[in-house]
DNA sequence: TGTACATCAGTGAACGCGCGTTCACTGATGTAC
DNA sequence: TGTACATCAGTGAACGCGCGTTCACTGATGTAC
């Protein structure tokens, strides 16, 4: 929603308004930019009237987190699909070796989705995974993609496909999401904010490939 | 240099004092609480007082970025520093499987070390690694440890010890202290704001350990 | 189908707050003679 | 060694700003009769 002018006095979602307000403002300048005035601003409406759907400025914000990590789910979900039609063309079941293979390419599309979203929607990013006061509020389906799974349990799903396929040891299934998650959140935060922030995509692209790479051997 | 009343009118060393109180504020609430008026309170001096030594608010947060990076090298060396004696009562050259392992353990250390600040300061360590408007400014002694060497150069140099040694192969060492730093410092995000954030001191090590491993294994 | 009324989403005005920054100043220090 | 003076570190007062949040209100909507 934007200030254009309302013809009716109610708003009609103005929730939801704020939370896309909200989300273009994280967009353009990470969790410190959303701004619950400028929110109702931009929404078109006084800024107190934010309180009928947010307890506080912080509810807002964690509201907008969880649109985030939804949109990080999408991405991620996105980048899975485009492996289907891969798989389906290799046969019904495949060979033991064909499955192996299709569970490694789908943790590797869940990096690779990871690492695009953070480059392409740093602000979001950061966002997504900003310090936070409140309680870590478990899993909720507003985080989620359309598979109902947020960015960690699609991972989580990556690796449980993975020990099936037999590509990766039961053994070493506990705790697996943590070092896969670390290196390739790692590497967006260097490529976002620190050192690495001048690469060009091209090789930001490649080092990812790389860190994914170390994931697979390392695991 | 704390809210005391000063005897002379002269403080003596505003500058270092504001960094100082900058740090504790750093420490305390990361980057964000790094407010000029906040520092110069602390420091026992007017607000514009602070203008004398740095051009404005984010001057003085480069400066106490810096100072942080400078205590994360630091760390990185004590740690080092302890893996001596253990090398010299090895015999002074020792043998290649000998020089193998200590350059090993360098690398093991300077990730452990990383780790351990993140979680013992992760203000500092927040502060060290914010997102800034600022230019890179390379390398600066203000960001270095004893050994004249920045946390990154740190790292650098422990791979290229590896490489010495034989226990990395050289086509493998470029772009080497990315994959590493990912890992770890995706590791080190997760435990002080993320999703790990309620593991005990002991769980963080062990599976910081297991990240260092993956690193070693993966490189 | 028509009317009275309760609900509650959005209004309007205001608050206190702490921030970064600017201005013209004062007075201790150290240097030139 | 003694004095005049330039320097410049810290003072005092003030500014405008945008923020989150509270208050008593108004008027559109939908429901009960």
């Amino acid at each position: 929603m934007t200030a254009t002018a309302r013809s009716t006095y109610r708003h009609g979602d103005l929730r939801r308004a704020l939370i896309d307000a909200g989300m273009a403002l994280a967009r353009a300048g990470g969790p410190d930019a959303v701004v619950l005035r400028e929110a109702t601003r931009r929404a078109g409406v006084v800024p107190n009237a934010a309180y009928r759907h947010f307890a506080s400025r912080e509810a807002l914000l964690q509201a907008v987190r969880a649109a985030a990590l939804s949109a990080l789910a999408v991405a991620m979900e996105s980048e899975l699909d485009r492996l289907r039609p891969a798989a389906v063309s290799a046969g019904r079941p495949g060979t033991k070796r064909q499955r192996a293979d299709l569970a490694r390419a789908r943790l590797r599309a869940v990096g690779t989705a990871y690492l695009r979203f953070a480059q392409a929607e740093p602000g979001l990013f950061r966002t997504a995974f900003a310090a936070t006061d409140a309680a870590p509020a478990a899993s909720a389906p507003d985080k989620a993609g359309r598979s109902g799974l947020d960015p960690f349990q699609l991972l989580g799903a990556a690796l449980d496909t993975m020990v099936a396929a037999g590509a990766l040891a039961p053994a070493r299934r506990p705790g697996a999401e943590y070092l896969a998650w670390s290196a390739v959140h790692g590497l967006a935060m260097l490529v976002i904010d620190g050192p690495l922030r001048r690469l060009t995509r091209r090789q930001a692209n490649d080092i990812g490939q790389r860190v994914i790479a170390m994931v697979e051997q390392g695991l």
